[in-house]
DNA sequence: CGTTCGATGCACT
DNA sequence: GTGCATCGAACGT
């Protein structure tokens, strides 16, 4: 599948008030995630990802998602129905679920659908845009480009300081949330990877020309 | 309570 | 391409 390529015309202008919230634009709408969710992966591809943090700000263009759809799903997390950990996805729409995988990387998931429909689209990476040498510090790099620091969606989390903390984090508040900066990119559905089971469904969505994804 | 294992990343070879 | 670090949820005693 692909859509049009343009290009943002120009960044948000600062907020009349100054907040720093408002200066970065405003969160996405609950109608946004309450969709489809391959409606909703698409559309967020351009997106800009702001963690908003006591240690600073980070901000980055969406380049890389993955739809997580239903207990029909078998790679879905609900696919066993509910439990404890994943009880977010069955939640309202516009929630972030955050979850540690492999014992060691936090992933980040933004919940999609009416609330009771357990989906969610999984942030895989984004171009960084703001805040890269707090990126930098947070992956314990040095130096190298910026291209590879949000690239795989621990390395997202780990960059963005996203973790456990964020679980059930409003998506439409002001502390971790998606706006839109005017980005439109050309995008292109794939196979999700990283998978062992159901991984022929090609819902993973990515930006065609970014040296950001995943290979 | 013990065992299994996963929507990974990185250092190796 | 292979091995491994590392931990909480889920599930079966």
């Amino acid at each position: 599948m692909r859509t049009q390529t343009r290009r943002a015309p120009d960044l948000p202008s600062m907020a009349a008030d100054g907040s720093p919230t408002s200066s970065l634009g405003p969160p996405l709408p609950r109608e946004f995630y309450g969709r489809p969710t391959l409606e909703v992966a698409r559309e967020l591809i351009g997106k800009v990802l702001v963690h908003v943090s006591p240690s600073g700000t980070t901000a980055g263009a969406i380049v890389e998602v993955e739809a997580y759809i239903g207990e029909t799903d078998a790679a879905c997390h609900a696919a066993s129905g509910f439990t404890g950990r994943n009880a977010p996805l069955y939640g309202p729409p516009g929630q972030a679920y955050v979850y540690l995988n492999y014992g060691m990387h936090y992933l980040v998931n933004a919940v999609t659908e009416p609330e009771g429909m357990p989906a969610a689209v999984l942030l895989r990476a984004v171009e960084p845009i703001q805040g890269c040498h707090l990126m930098q510090q947070r992956r314990k790099r040095t130096s190298s480009g910026e291209q590879d620091l949000c690239r795989g969606p621990g390395n997202l989390t780990r960059a963005f300081g996203v973790s456990l903390s964020h679980n059930r984090c409003d998506l439409t508040g002001n502390r971790l949330f998606i706006t839109d900066w005017g980005f439109t990119r050309s995008t292109h559905w794939t196979p999700r990877i990283g998978i062992r089971v159901a991984a022929r469904r090609r819902w993973r969505c990515l930006a065609s020309d970014s040296p950001a994804v995943s290979r």
